[in-house]
DNA sequence: TAAAAATACTCCATAGGTATTTTAT
DNA sequence: ATAAAATACCTATGGAGTATTTTTA
């Protein structure tokens, strides 16, 4: 039995005539004659009651004419999904994202994307940098949005570069510099993410601060941002943190420029080049959008 | 597109391997080979990503998987499903009764077929014997429970002939017969069916007084027998009911024969030979078997 | 180098066409 | 008499087979 077979089957028991029948599946009578007959012949069941004037259905025939519409309809939905599918706009897409990301064009490039192709699936992970490499290269995300550098044969788009400002509790002594120099913080507390969530920004945060002479005192290592600036504003010590942090607005907390060039930290979205799924090139579509016009 | 594609397919995606797919749905791997090609070229869709060594499913290629295999599986469940109707194991049947049928066999009838065939669905209807003669013509109903004799071309089992018995309110002075002389009733009040509920038997009844040399009064012609045998119990008349409905144990009603032969009401199945379902046999087995054994 | 997919080709079953017959209304 | 299904017969597409080549892990 072949999807023919139901496609004639369907058109006879619709039409319960079966010239009518052969015209509307645009082939000739004879055809669909020898078809049901076949088709009968192989279910071993009777059909339809006919004789040279007149079709009707038998009570299997009618509940074969059932399933057999539903299969049809099934068979074209699958069609369509896998086409749709084959253009990215059906399926789903696994997408990494570090902390810091989420303050910046991340939810709107989501918002935008899940807006213009609603039948794809989105699942989010946040994961630190090192980690998204692996999940890149094991397959486990198709697209991250992290930090450079990274290691390994990535395409990438770039998102924005950040420099890091000084977080501070609203009564510090420091909140009167607009500019703080930089030496003023040899004998402070500092709070800052743990080492192993961004090696390349903590060792270039490092060497700042010892290109001016002092190891910075860390108290506190944690994470994500809002807790640091929680800690920050509960007075336990300063932080450095990226610039759009400022769009949530902490109550107790203050935010300076330091006197010297400061790490930048830039976010970029990375994808293998191999084996990309037809959705990501609809998402990357969306992100160069979003982030040319913003 | 033919069901083969997507038997073929759902192989390929299960085993990732054309010679073990070959195999498992017995042909030769480069049909596989082929087959698969001529899908993709169909759908405009690459399913797999393939080198001479390695098969992997491409993302639309596992949507139409999923699809893929639930149409198989309602395929074969449609194959399924159209055999057990031929069987008249799977469908509906409607069927006529008249009320007195109620108080036979004929639940016991129904319980045993819904035990036996519980896909088939019975579409039990309450309606007289000459409207069902209309709705076994029409096609309405497929058998009937009803009364002879009627007109037309049918095909009859019979359950059961009973004969009619005297209903009288529990303080009724003919109570005291055994066998109630018929001459007795001659200015009884009677309660009777509605004559076109039962035409046969009703002029059987008036024949049976009429030779008895009396008209009854009839006070109240109602339906269905409950009723009747409840105005009985109110004191309203008498009634003449099948004995069946003795079955039904009414407070303030007792039953007695009459002294000479009454009027007997026979119940047979009735259906038209000609377009019978294949449930209908499976029916009559069962009303056979249960008409036999009680 | 070996396993596995693709290619080349051959064959034949059957889908589908045309012409005609049969039959019920 | 006629509409409509069935039958008879023909053609050719393409499904399935065998043998071989190509490729990559």
């Amino acid at each position: 039995m072949e999807l023919r077979h139901l496609k004639y089957f369907v058109a006879v028991a619709e039409e319960l005539h079966f010239g009518r029948a052969a015209e509307k599946v645009q082939i000739t009578q004879p055809v669909i004659s020898d078809q049901i007959r076949r088709l009968e012949q192989e279910l071993g069941v009777k059909l339809f009651f006919r004789t040279k004037r007149t079709v009707e259905l038998t009570e299997p025939g009618k509940i074969f004419f059932k399933e057999a519409k539903q299969i049809l309809e099934r068979v074209e939905k699958a069609v369509d999904a896998v086409q749709k599918a084959d253009r990215g706009e059906l399926g789903s897409l696994m997408i990494g994202y570090t902390g810091p990301a989420l303050y910046t064009l991340l939810p709107k490039i989501i918002r935008t994307f899940r807006d213009r192709y609603p039948q794809v699936e989105l699942v989010l992970k946040e994961i630190c940098t090192n980690e998204q490499v692996e999940a890149l290269n094991s397959g486990n995300i198709e697209v991250g949005f992290l930090h450079p550098p990274v290691d390994g044969e990535f395409e990438f788009i770039s998102i924005m570069t950040e420099k890091m400002v000084l977080a501070l509790p609203e009564d510090h002594p420091l909140t009167t510099f607009t500019k703080v120099p930089i030496s003023k913080l040899s004998n402070q507390s500092f709070i800052l993410f743990p080492r192993h969530e961004g090696l390349s920004l903590y060792n270039r945060i490092l060497l700042m601060c010892q290109q001016a002479g002092f190891a910075p005192k860390i108290v506190q290592e944690v994470t994500p941002q809002p807790t640091m600036i929680g800690l920050v504003a509960a007075g336990i010590g300063v932080s450095l943190v990226s610039e759009s942090l400022q769009n949530i607005n902490r109550p107790g907390v203050v935010y300076r420029k330091l006197d010297v060039t400061t790490p930048e930290l830039e976010l970029v979205a990375a994808w293998k080049k191999e084996k990309v799924s037809p959705v990501l090139p609809k998402f990357l579509q969306v992100v160069t959008e979003i982030t040319r016009i913003n």
